[in-house]
DNA sequence: GTGGGATGGGCAA
DNA sequence: TGCCCCTCCCACA
């Protein structure tokens, strides 16, 4: 599931098993097998994690470049690696344990000035600590292009996929089609510290989980299936909020997911954000209008 | 068994 | 805007 936190978490527990020492790198797919062959016996430095994009760091001023893409996964382990499932681009195995990458948009060789214009071709990311959201706010408040839309665009915040942002924007009753300059500066501020904390939950669960504990229809114990989202792949079904009928539409060419009564405004912050929202008479869905369209 | 869709993104047109 | 990449998984037969 590569969205930023996928990454962070793959990160945090490959370094565990592989970073500060010698490793075996091959390709038993053989589509990296030239990199491998470069690598192969070499130090393993550092893993860092950018949005959604991983580095891993060798000694010799030589990184690996890494893109899950959509269909990307890691598996890990410790000990020796077991034979490959599947077709796997890129294998490293240390002293404690092993990784197997397959279906990656990118597993390329990089020096330091490639690795530096992947770096800053992408916004903030709220995963890392050092993250600035200064310049991210102030893009957002200059666009006329739908909130929907800057908060995928990886040039703006990095880190954010299709399930965060329907599910941030649920979360702040903000429609997906609201101009980012509609945005208050609050809100947008808000929307980013929400980003912070549901990517760093996501990142220790190793899964998303957007739902209050309240809104859910079992509020204790492990987070069931089907209960984790408030609006991501729940078309037709009824808002766990207001109890209208969720919808989808298509926007920055993915599917989005949205209730067209909770998120039925732009709107400014106010106290219906928090508190009336249910007592308001269902308006027409002010959505659409050329950036997203029924479907 | 099979086909479509999926948490992305780069590229051509 | 639409196509391609390229892998996994689930719903459906």
């Amino acid at each position: 599931m590569p969205e930023g936190h996928t990454i962070h978490r793959a990160a945090r527990i490959q370094r565990g098993l592989l970073a500060g020492g010698a490793v075996r790198v091959d390709s038993p797919q053989g589509r990296f097998a030239h990199g491998a062959a470069l690598l192969d016996g070499r130090e393993l430095l550092a893993i860092d994690a950018y949005g959604k994009h991983l580095f891993y760091a060798f000694a010799g001023d030589v990184w690996v470049h890494v893109h899950l893409g959509l269909f990307g996964k890691f598996r890990t382990g410790t000990g020796e690696p077991p034979p490959p499932r599947g077709a796997v681009r890129m294998r490293v195995s240390g002293e404690r344990g092993w990784m197997t990458l397959s279906g990656p948009t990118a597993c390329d060789l990089v020096d330091d000035n490639e690795r530096r214009l992947i770096l800053d071709r992408i916004g903030p990311d709220p995963l890392r600590e050092d993250a600035r959201p200064a310049a991210a706010i102030a893009r957002i408040m200059r666009s006329a292009a739908p909130i929907g839309v800057l908060l995928m665009d990886q040039r703006v915040v990095a880190g954010i996929g299709n399930v965060y942002r329907a599910e941030l924007l649920f979360r702040a009753r903000i429609s997906p089609a609201a101009p980012g300059r509609s945005l208050a500066r609050a809100q947008i501020l808000a929307l980013w510290k929400d980003a912070r904390m549901l990517l760093r939950d996501g990142e220790e669960r190793g899964r998303i989980v957007t739902t209050r504990p309240a809104d859910r229809p079992h509020p204790r114990g492990a987070v069931r299936r089907g209960e984790q989202y408030y609006v991501y792949h729940r078309t037709g079904q009824p808002c766990r909020i207001c109890g209208s009928t969720i919808e989808r539409a298509a926007m920055a060419a993915r599917t989005l997911y949205f209730c067209p009564v909770c998120q039925s405004e732009p709107s400014r912050p106010s106290s219906r954000t928090i508190a009336g929202m249910r007592a308001r008479s269902p308006k027409k869905p002010r959505v659409a209008k050329g950036h997203v369209t029924a479907s």
